[in-house]
DNA sequence: TTTATAATTTAAGCAGACTTAAATAAAAAA
DNA sequence: TTTTTTATTTAAGTCTGCTTAAATTATAAA
């Protein structure tokens, strides 16, 4: 009856596949904070049921049938997100956690209509492309992390990643939303640590941080 | 982690409970599809959790805190009913199951909001008072089932039970809905069955199907 | 009051999704 | 290549929410 776990396997196997789609168990496992012994468990069942390839000690792979299956979940959460942000207005930081939980209990149908209710949105509040109900997945722009920039070099905030809230949370202390324009003041070679310049206002950040804010270059200072 | 089926059981005790706040273990293994040996066992968790009490072969009924809990999960329920119908446009004989599976995944914040949205909406599409947030319950009108109004008799439709998809959908059909204003043309003794006048149509209706709908009557003939 | 019927509980067991601990295989380092 | 480390799997067991079947208690009928 409930597939509320199968359907967590699934959509973290297509979000962390690499470039040739594949995934090893543990990095499932470090990503929905369970064992390693519950990974095995579970992927011999997603097996069963023809989502993935699975053979012991190899890469996990999804089939065609688990891919679609994966796609139409990132579908769901995603649109969730661009109606938890601009219907119900919540903040940035918290519709993660709460798409995550709808994720799970709302039919194609209610998915659909919120679709045709947000005017088929393309990317969701973090820039990540929302599948269309054909499980197509609109091309994002090319983008760098912000960690990648020089000195000089500006952009604009193309993509954020979403897992963490605090992460969020502290974007939002600093104004940094989608689609605002950064410029890479400073940059410092022996902690990789960053000056950087947003609404006027300039701020310091580590390197970590940088990682997981994607930018759109625009130009590029004396290039 | 998981309270789902918990949050079930207190919201059929709540919604299935006598005027003096007591229900039978059947009542509630019917409502829920499950066998009563599968209700013994909830029953005695419920009662550890303080939200029942409980005592082998007496009626159950609820503690102040499993109240509280299961109107709030009323509350959920009938504000993502409104929801769905309002906002999304999602018909009337779909709206309570896909409400059903939300109640389960929505923070309280989420619910608060949304009670904002609908601007503090006081009854759910099928005539069901909604909670506050503080647990208090809209006072509703007092009301028949139609199968008791007699002929010449008509009243407003306030209130319709909600648990069958079908019978929501045959309402449509005869044009039956919220606020309609029913006319008994005629009442068979033999079987109850009635004709009535809605929106200048007349319908040949079961007693069965009119005691799941409720009026508020409006003038008498001849009274 | 006794008997029959219906409601409830107990007992045993199952399936799903986990856990810990031990065993095994693969990858990396020496 | 051998050793060490890391990843993965197996084995055994837990917890939850169910099931069926049998036993018990309560209620209704005779």
């Amino acid at each position: 009856m409930n597939n509320i776990s199968k359907e967590d396997y699934l959509s973290v196997i297509f979000k962390f596949q690499n470039r040739n789609g594949e995934i090893r168990p543990k990095a499932i496992a470090q990503k929905l904070q369970v064992t390693q012994a519950a990974v095995t468990d579970m992927l011999k069942k997603l097996a069963i049921d023809n989502y993935i390839l699975y053979e012991k000690y190899k890469c996990i792979r999804l089939t065609p049938s688990g891919e679609e299956f994966a796609i139409n979940m990132v579908r769901r959460h995603r649109i969730w997100e661009v109606f938890l942000q601009k219907v119900v207005g919540m903040p940035w930081d918290k519709v993660h956690e709460e798409a995550h939980k709808l994720e799970h209990s709302s039919s194609d149908d209610l998915i659909n209509r919120l679709e045709v209710l947000l005017r088929y949105p393309e990317f969701d509040p973090h820039g990540d492309p929302i599948p269309s109900k054909e499980g197509k997945i609109p091309k994002i722009k090319k983008y760098l992390p912000l960690s990648d920039l020089k000195e000089g070099e500006s952009g604009t905030v193309v993509r954020v990643n979403d897992f963490d809230e605090q992460f969020l949370n502290y974007l939002t202390e600093l104004g940094i939303s989608l689609y605002e324009i950064i410029l890479v003041k400073e940059k410092r070679n022996f902690d990789n640590s960053l000056m950087i310049q947003i609404k006027g206002k300039q701020w310091n950040i580590s390197q970590k941080l940088a990682e997981n804010i994607f930018i759109e270059i625009k130009k590029v200072k004396g290039a």
